[in-house]
DNA sequence: TGTAGCGTGTAGTATACACTCTACACATGA
DNA sequence: TCATGTGTAGAGTGTATACTACACGCTACA
């Protein structure tokens, strides 16, 4: 597996640093609540990705959506699973059938389900 | 945690002994590729339920849904996460946004798109 | 020139996960 | 009575996960 996740939270991290002296890796670290020098791994790959938590928790110090963080470091958000652990025969069903649309589809499927009266 | 998927494979085990030898603790773990003495204490609740793998297999060889085997497991389906990692931003707003909906506004929405011309 | 902050290397740890192996007591049927 | 099948008890194992602790060398700057 290659290392997006690293990579993708190593420049976030750097772009946010030109500004804000805050977003080295030990503050950063610091502010997740991480041994600097384990972060400093994660962003070069040479450790796996930590766990859910705690890039839920870079995710909102860097800005970022956490879907996305977690999904580069192929995870899932837990409130996401509980929902189809809820009602698995329904939600496995329907995730299925979207699985195939292209963006734009799914896309018109989340405002009608907003807008209309279901 | 309660003993829900133990008791769940145990009944359904059961239920198809009646009618066929095959389905002891012995036959059934070998068929699947496990230890008998270990898929007794599944049932039985003093082992956490078992990899998705073996949870997909014991689900086909009583003819059960995945997705609910898993679910009583506190599992999700791996191609079900797949889906979700690959557009995470996209799914993970259709899912919350389905989340609240009652199962048949949900089923709706699984027809719909199964008919429809998205 | 000291000291503060920086990224990083090496080593170690605690816990959980997903099992296996062997052996036992009991029941049934030939 | 002997073989076969049954469920189960107890102990142990290998691997992965998710980290921490500490030390090193570099750079900026006061």
């Amino acid at each position: 597996m290659r290392n997006e996740f690293g990579e993708y939270v190593r420049q976030a991290r750097e772009r946010l640093r030109k500004r804000d002296a805050g977003f080295s890796v030990r503050k950063l670290a610091e502010r997740v609540g991480l041994e600097p020098s384990y972060l400093s791994k994660i962003e070069r790959g040479l450790q796996a990705p930590p766990s859910a938590e705690k890039i839920a928790l870079l995710a909102e110090k860097l800005g970022d959506d956490p879907d996305v963080l977690l999904a580069l470091a192929g995870k899932v958000s837990d409130d996401l699973l509980e929902v189809i652990r809820k009602r698995p025969a329904l939600f496995g069903r329907i995730i299925r059938e979207l699985r195939d649309l292209p963006d734009h589809a799914v896309l018109r499927v989340v405002r009608e389900v907003r807008d209309g009266e279901w």
